[in-house]
DNA sequence: ACCTCATATAAAATATTTTTGATGTAAGCA
DNA sequence: TGCTTACATCAAAAATATTTTATATGAGGT
């Protein structure tokens, strides 16, 4: 589990983005590369490479390079692993905290 | 399945902020009253009120108001749904799809 | 070596979020 | 009614994120 609030932070910061929504619904599909993900966002070159950047640092993409072309695609592990964060996150325990309540 | 991009990130939105994944992580002990969460955190009320917020708007906690106390808890519907959500947004088809790839 | 293509990076402009401080509201109690 | 407590709302400031424009890099091809 990643108990580092930042570093939680960093991964559901790569999720609430449209555009980076987007590229996570084509790369459902498969891998990509660069330049197709472009041709089916509203955004210019630059702005990709900015969001797919945010996308790998948050573990959720893995890219690979093949001569001039850089392919996208969405990471084996890091997706389980998200999935597990966010069930860890919203799990209700059962065990009694330190923190108690007003009065109640 | 919510299919909106918008309201996709709203979600998302609401967990990459570290003071609201510290009163996540508070509230998975149990519900908890607006002022224990303040004691625990380091933000002003009215910042604690902002984050509630938008926690609330996420649909990930529900509150309840008792007198001049509100109590906030993590919703019983919004937690599962969010991690169908994320499953649903990470899981690979194996259906090709219409976007291909550069000379693949 | 030079040119082009695919992508990355840097810096500036812009937009969005978060924090802060002041004020408002509603509940409960004297 | 007037006071206090618990919280919400607003507006301005501060902090961050995103977009845009320009420039850089590195892989091929000629």
């Amino acid at each position: 589990m990643d108990s580092d609030y930042q570093s939680q932070a960093r991964v559901f910061k790569a999720l609430c983005d449209e555009t980076r929504l987007r590229v996570l619904e084509m790369l459902r599909g498969g891998e990509k590369c660069a330049c197709k993900l472009l041709e089916n966002l509203d955004c210019g070159q630059s702005g990709l490479s900015y969001h797919m950047k945010v996308l790998l640092e948050s573990g959720i993409v893995t890219s690979r390079q093949e001569g001039k072309w850089t392919y996208y695609r969405i990471c084996p592990e890091g997706a389980p692993a998200l999935v597990s964060l966010v069930q860890q996150l919203t799990a209700v325990t059962d065990v009694p905290d330190q923190f108690g309540c007003c009065e109640k």
